[in-house]
DNA sequence: GTTGTGACATTAT
DNA sequence: CATAATGCCACAA
């Protein structure tokens, strides 16, 4: 005796859709997990830092820290973005000591009184996004 | 389909 | 301090 259609398809409810990874949902500014990601750089205080993991967490994507990468990557340069406030795991600048992108990053952040020492902003400016 | 890359993190050694 | 292994996953080729 089998079971009907709609009970398989009862049992097979919680994996509707997680069968397969999660699909691209559109152009970037659309994608929720990016706009989570922006939303939280946004809320990094000026003068103080985050790391991509962090960030992550903080838009409810813990262990995405690529992500939170990714989407600074493709934030529009128009969007102004705070994105010298985030740093590698510990306050490090992830760019290569040479590239241009680090000095920038290193100036910004001294402009807006960060110490910034061997590629490293100190521990005091690490912001706690988390919590609250 | 697979593979490689990347603005990363964490844990173990 | 350094290196390796692993997890993560969007994207391009």
């Amino acid at each position: 005796m089998g079971r009907s259609r709609k009970a398989i398809a009862e049992l097979f409810l919680p994996f509707v859709g997680k069968s397969r990874r999660p699909r691209r949902v559109g152009p970037v500014d659309e994608n929720p997990a990016i706009q989570a990601i922006w939303d939280v750089v946004c809320a990094i205080p000026r003068g103080q830092v985050s790391t991509y993991g962090a960030v992550a967490r903080a838009a409810g994507l813990p262990g995405r820290a690529r992500l939170a990468g990714f989407a600074l990557k493709v934030a529009p340069k128009e969007s102004d973005l705070p994105w010298h406030r985030v740093l590698g795991a510990g306050g490090r600048i992830v760019f290569p000591t040479v590239s241009s992108s680090y000095r920038e990053q290193a100036k910004r952040l001294r402009a807006e009184g960060v110490i910034v020492k061997n590629g490293r902003a100190g521990r005091a400016f690490i912001a706690d996004l988390e919590q609250n």
